[in-house]
DNA sequence: TCGGAGCCTCACATCAGTGTGAAGGTCAAG
DNA sequence: CTTGACCTTCACACTGATGTGAGGCTCCGA
């Protein structure tokens, strides 16, 4: 598909489908006319874009650990293909993905807890 | 203590205390020659803003969830005190990390089910 | 053949977070 | 009283992610 479709499909603006492109976070195809074509997995390789960087992730980290984070029983490289530098490097953003959790966990945990000592209910309307 | 300890004692440039101010986000005293004065527990705050800042969120979210994140048993606004408009766009937030943490927490286990792949050892060595 | 929709690149603009430096006030020690 | 460390504000600059628009090519349909 061309970039438009894909951007109605994923309802990402295509100058930022340009910008991932550029930034080597995808990698459509060119036609003879010089127009990008898209596979169909691009669309959800649009959406895991998005995820991480509205998690918080730079596109350099995406860049980083992007092809390794297909679904299971999807196509990554193999393992074999790995060099040690670079596992280390994934290790690295794991500990930094893992530290973010620990954090917006404990601050969702503290966040959550107050929210039900402002008010015990959860929606249903218990008026008094 | 002044800004210059503040700095030294989280590591944390004066430049970004001063910022972090005129987000809203410190509230430092002024004493009379204009310095600024900071409390003890502006030691833990800045620690927890650094937190939140690596973890993705922009000043303006923790600016809105902030005064409610103490630690338990620390003083917070009494709840009874918070409006309902207040309680909704907390509860807003809590779910946007809440989706944050979820995706981090997807992708944390792939890249961590597809490391233990490539090599499985743990740092002993298997050399073989 | 023309119009319009869609694509291309290039480039400037914005916002948030941060670095850096200038110009100057405060204060304790010599 | 001067020096030096520390503080003040102001301001310009950079990066990363994104918005926006100009100028031009492609291709389909009337």
């Amino acid at each position: 598909m061309r970039i438009g479709e894909l951007s109605r499909r994923t309802g990402v603006p295509t100058r930022l489908l340009r910008y991932y492109e550029e930034q080597d976070l995808l990698h459509p195809e060119r036609t003879g006319n010089g127009y990008r074509t898209y596979a169909e997995s691009a669309v959800q390789d649009v959406q895991q874009i998005r995820g991480l960087l509205d998690s918080g992730l730079t596109t350099e980290m995406i860049r980083a650990i992007l092809p390794y984070l297909s679904g299971p029983g999807e196509i990554h490289p193999p393992p074999e293909s790995v060099t040690p530098g670079t596992a280390a490097l994934l290790r690295d953003h794991l500990d930094r993905i893992q530290a973010r959790i620990d954090c917006l966990a404990r601050n969702h945990d503290r966040l959550s807890a107050y929210l039900a000592a402002v008010r015990p209910v959860d929606g249903n309307s218990v008026d008094g």
